[in-house]
DNA sequence: ACGTTACTTGGTTAAACTACCAAGTAACAA
DNA sequence: TTGTTACTTGGTAGTTTAACCAAGTAACGT
């Protein structure tokens, strides 16, 4: 079924839809972190941290890799770096618009 | 504010993140189309399919064009259609993982 | 064995999302 | 002006999310 395909994209998506995760994604791609460095950079509870990255890893977003005590995660299909540009593609238009309405 | 931008990235990405929103961004992909023609595809309660693209527009994915009685909605950046082709190779990921899972 | 560090999982509560129906508005037609 | 079509908006109920605290697990050090 196509209606299948569509939910499950929008899961992926989904995953990606959150400050907190957009800014995950951003750090790891410079490479792999621990979540102990990811809780840093986002700042919230390390169980707020954790939960966000176990819903990027069911996405297919993520993988982790136990090494001792730390848990690293990386990026597994790194191309959503190039979705982000997209982002900042509409986030410029929003921005340029607002602007030429403010002009009048 | 950094975090301020995430936020704001994010709500684009939400405003995708929604299988018949998906469907929807597909198919105006081909071109502009009437809230009635975006009704039938996906299937829903007028109502739901008009706010829908009420969010994809505050969003900035979408501007809407009146004409006679009919709204005309369509892509307002384009790139959005390359985005997903990247969702779909996470996607692709995911199923081959499974397919070697189940392989053993 | 015992404590510590690094995570994950369970539980709770508040907020956000989604769907439908119903009611309202806008443009056209008779 | 009355009716019809094409939408939008308001209201409500059910579902999902997200945040924190607390408790549990896993690996390591002593």
């Amino acid at each position: 079924m196509d209606r299948e395909i569509y939910k499950q994209k929008a899961t992926i998506i989904k995953a990606m839809a959150h400050p907190s995760r957009l800014m995950m994604i951003d750090a790891l791609a410079e490479g792999e972190k621990c979540v102990c460095e990811l809780q840093q950079i986002v700042g919230a509870d390390l169980s707020t941290v954790s939960k966000h990255l176990s819903v990027m890893k069911s996405a297919g977003i993520v993988t982790d890799r136990k090494e001792g005590l730390k848990v690293f995660y990386r990026l597994r299909v790194p191309c959503v770096l190039r979705f982000f540009e997209c982002v900042e593609a509409v986030l410029r238009a929003n921005t340029e618009e607002t602007a030429r309405a403010m002009r009048g």
